[in-house]
DNA sequence: TTGAAAGCGCTAACAC
DNA sequence: GTGTTAGCGCTTTCAA
């Protein structure tokens, strides 16, 4: 009795047959590829996962049966068996009623871009999900692990996340004292300073500041760097602050910041749009970039290279942070690298414009900063 | 002897209890909560179901114990038993190396948004994936069903899933015959005849069309679209195309657009950085926007409300898109609906601002077409 | 009303 | 080398 013929009066296929045969119940199984091929079960696995030191005639052999069949392992029976499911899940702070913070439209499409394009060069997915506390959405799916995107105070969720075992890495570092496994965030501070040197060294007398109310990491350290600079250079602080992720609110704030008495020369708002919104109320007041106003925003998006004049941006590199946090958070996931927690600091790229240069504009140079300080087990690929 | 006691000596918790307890082996088990309940594990799933008809009291003492033992319900078990994972696969059509086009990044931001907030709203979320036919990681993973956007020809990945019996549905009509349950697109052609009317009735007398080499659906259809109005109305078609997807190879274009002999009066940009790179072409030209070209381009983008001038825009109404497409693709899934495959045509919005008025520039209007021909099973509410 | 038992499809020990 | 077997943790008949 060959292994097949013994397989057709196996206790599952009786079962199958009892409802009608394979064909009847759908997709082609391990066992009807076995049966097809004259083998075991465990060498149609062997055979298709690379695994056992089969011929590989018989390896061969079976990967063509099952082609023919169009075998299709279960995925679901995978993970529960060997309890990985090769899926991640992604998920943006909340700041509105919709799952997602897309305000930053250019950022987080290219750092889940990059994020995704990582993940699956590794063999993992990325699956979406809401920042809100809803466990039966967080529970219905396996994951390995977590990217959290600008994780909020004591985040719930991350807590959670963490309480139950799986690796949570973040994009930012966490405010509290979230225990994620990782974390990347850019150099912000160093960022803020390098730009306003770059400011005062084409001119700029008095800076002001475009940001935000809210106490995210960026905004706080941007914020508390500026007032930094301005202490060591002895500059007042000249600045407006509106709810970020507030568009309205945004360019109202532009437009105030330039009536004010104590009009600033030259101005960094701290949220992509405040690029658009700043050239706007620089025109209305009649204000000439750069010649009466020197501009700079922190963005990602293109549209600032084709803008009247262009504008010169600080891009935080979501590519390059997006595929970090991966590869943190697969190595953890692998238990690859030690168990202590990774911070890894990306440096920031000043692309320079006409907007902020009173002489000679050249068209576009960056301005690196140290690479960080706490190297991580993996080797990131630029974005 | 209670359940629990029973409980104690069986099978499972025996050889839990060899391996060294169920504390050992990581969360608790839906075994571990029936027994601190003192109920059968049915019982436990019943209650954490809402199924079966058990006294409410049970049900909530299980939910309690559930709940102190910090029980997480397995979602690959759930998945392999049942069959439904909860999963909608997400996947791009590849222009480049990369595995996603985020070329038209606000589109298929707002889409994918809208998308991933449908699905959660519905009990399903979504997994990125590529849309190469890397078969070992679209069978990693244990899909409900999948959106495709943009499906190229007879595309390999899409076959295959709806021969594995996949509910797929579709963002953009596909080209050849692929058998997906169902498509969701905008109507291109009317979008285009309604604009280029605009701009006739803005005072244009030569309409030039900036469009793409490329020969899917949304670029074919609008330029037939134009050449039919051009016969119609009797005027000569003026047009320069390039490899979409090329943002350089469309400065260029632009520029070679407004360079030649018979320069349009009015031009209309296919992809979304045209706007921005026909208003710099024309700058080069010393062409006042309206003035001296009217213009409009099709885009997601905000910061055509802050150009200058700002342009008017047609907009494919992203998000309402992408909820309609999870909405029919759920239907599908759950065997809500017919079966005949749903064709649902959405309507676009011109947002008209200054640079396609020649004469008192209002703000804002859109001009919505009719609501298509197949209305879906679906609610689909607006974005 | 509740419980026992049979698997969902696969992988990994461990026999042969 | 190859096959047998025992579950992964859950849902779901079916019996009590």
């Amino acid at each position: 009795m060959t292994a097949a013929e013994k397989h057709q009066v196996s206790r599952a296929s009786a079962s199958r047959r009892a409802r009608g045969g394979s064909r009847l119940s759908g997709r082609a199984g391990i066992r009807d590829v076995a049966a097809a091929a004259g083998v075991s079960i465990t060498t149609v696995s062997d055979a298709l996962n690379g695994k056992g030191r089969l011929p590989d005639a018989t390896r061969s052999h079976v990967r063509e049966v099952a082609q023919r069949l169009g075998y299709r392992p279960s995925a679901a029976a995978r993970t529960l068996r060997t309890g990985k499911s090769g899926l991640i899940g992604l998920t943006v702070t909340t700041y509105g009623e919709e799952p997602f913070t897309f305000t930053e439209f250019a950022y987080f499409a290219e750092m889940a871009r990059a994020a995704t394009s990582a993940a699956l060069a590794r063999g993992y997915a990325l699956v979406i999900l809401p920042a809100t506390s809803r466990h039966d959405l967080w529970s219905n799916v396996a994951l390995d692990g977590t990217v959290v995107i600008d994780p909020s105070d004591e985040d719930p969720v991350v807590t959670e996340l963490v309480r139950s075992g799986l690796p949570v890495v973040s994009d930012g570092r966490p405010s509290g004292s979230l225990p994620v496994a990782a974390w990347v965030d850019n150099d912000h501070e160093e960022a803020v300073r390098g730009l306003l040197d770059h400011l005062a060294e084409a001119g700029a007398r008095r800076i002001g500041l475009l940001t935000g109310t809210s106490t995210d990491t960026y905004t706080r350290l941007s914020t508390t760097a500026y007032f930094d600079w301005c202490a060591r250079v002895g500059q007042e602080p000249v600045y407006e602050h509106y709810p970020a992720h507030d568009h309205c609110a945004g360019a109202v704030a532009a437009d105030r910041l330039l009536a004010r008495p104590d009009r600033p020369d030259a101005v960094y708002g701290l949220f992509d749009p405040n690029g658009t919104d700043l050239l706007a109320a620089a025109r209305r007041y009649g204000l000439r970039v750069p010649e009466d106003l020197l501009l700079v925003c922190c963005s990602e998006s293109s549209v600032y290279a084709t803008t009247e004049p262009p504008i010169t941006t600080l891009s935080l590199k979501p590519g390059r942070i997006g595929n970090t946090v991966i590869q943190l958070l697969i190595d953890a996931i692998e238990g690859i690298g030690g168990d202590a927690p990774v911070h890894q600091v990306m440096p920031t790229d000043l692309i320079i414009r006409t907007s902020s240069q009173r002489r000679s504009p050249r068209t576009t140079v960056s301005a690196p900063r140290s690479p960080g300080n706490a190297p991580g087990p993996s080797d990131p690929a630029d974005a």
